[in-house]
DNA sequence: TAGGCCATCTGGTCCT
DNA sequence: AGGACCAGATGGCCTA
């Protein structure tokens, strides 16, 4: 029998149990599809154990361990478990199959209010998302490099603002941080005197990873439509009137970047194009990074049937976040 | 092929 | 008893 996949099944009391939870299970918003209908044998090794495959049904009882006298196997916590009888296997079945349920909406809901929070990052790329853990690493160095800002150490415009966004992340993410900020063709702002420390005089090494940075070079000339992800200038601090704030104002003379207010951000390509090189000073060519540094992933596999298309993908400056939202509820 | 990331299942624990 | 939360296990997909 095939899996979702067209691949052949491990086995077919497994992929019985299988059949019969995805029959059963329904979405929790009765709209999006469910994931787990894809064919997923990981963790279900012990369905088929557990809940009872049709061969099992034919016994009447699973017979209890009664043998806790093996020394290797853990010892098995909570209360002895008792004969299944046919009955026990059904609620347990029925149980187990809620929970699952269960489960999955929760780490559905989950993962909506991390989609949230990606959404609200000052980088945004509906093609090209930052990993989970990646997330929550620039949301924490966002907030970070946000309360600095408005306690007036740092302007949001100044080097130590992107160090302190980049801080601890990834060099692929770095780079999408650094190549969301570089906007519009006169690059990122200039520096201040007071950021120049570290700046141009070589490379930085920002704190925790020791990523070894580029010389500054703001100005990227000719930069296409970023190749990078979204910089949404609206949430680029939500900082338009803040003191400092990258688009305070926008004087003749000033070196401020206006919002980039281009079309929606083509599909990233991490292999290919997606920081012209030397383009920011966090920019690192990625060979310079190891294959495990990697903080995006390409969301096709698994999101792209949940999400928009990405012609419709409007950017986050489109429809900026409400602030004060209550996410995920 | 290895490593990263992911979704899902599962059993344990805690709480209501 | 049942739900929420959590961590471990498992295996798929993708990229280098």
């Amino acid at each position: 029998m095939a899996n979702l996949y067209g691949r052949p099944s491990e086995g077919a009391e497994l992929v019985s149990s299988l059949e019969w939870m995805d029959d059963d299970v329904s979405s929790p918003d009765g709209d999006k599809p469910i994931k787990a209908q894809r064919y997923r044998p990981g963790g279900m090794g012990h369905l088929g154990r557990e809940l009872g495959s049709e061969d099992m049904e034919e016994d009447e009882e699973e017979e209890e361990e009664e043998g806790q006298g093996d020394g290797n196997a853990p010892k098995r916590r909570g209360p002895k478990r008792k004969r299944m009888t046919k009955a026990r296997q059904e609620r347990f079945k029925a149980r187990r199959v809620k929970a699952n349920a269960r489960e999955r909406s929760r780490m559905h809901g989950l993962n909506d209010a991390l989609e949230n929070l990606r959404s609200i990052m000052p980088c945004h790329s509906k093609t090209q998302k930052l990993s989970k853990i990646e997330t929550l690493r620039l949301a924490r160095n966002y907030i970070c490099a946000l309360s600095e800002a408005l306690e007036g150490d740092q302007s949001t415009e100044s080097r130590a603002f992107m160090d302190t966004l980049c801080e601890g992340l990834s060099q692929p993410t770095s780079n999408l941080v650094a190549g969301c900020l570089q906007l519009g063709p006169g690059g990122f702002v200039e520096e201040r005197p007071e950021d120049r420390n570290g700046g141009r005089g070589g490379p930085t090494v920002l704190g925790g990873v020791g990523m070894a940075v580029r010389p500054i070079s703001y100005s990227s000339p000719g930069l296409p439509s970023p190749p990078y992800g979204t910089l949404d200038s609206a949430h680029l601090l939500h900082l338009r009137g803040m003191k400092g704030g990258a688009y305070e104002s926008h004087s003749p003379n000033d070196c401020n970047t206006p919002p980039y207010d281009g079309p929606p951000t083509p599909p990233l390509s991490i292999g290919n194009n997606l920081v012209p090189k030397q383009s920011s000073p966090h920019y690192l060519p990625p060979h310079h990074y190891p294959p495990s540094s990697m903080g995006l992933y390409q969301s096709a596999r698994y999101e792209l049937p949940l999400e928009m298309p990405y012609d419709s993908y409007h950017p986050p400056h489109m429809a900026p976040p409400q602030m004060g939202t209550v996410y995920g509820d």
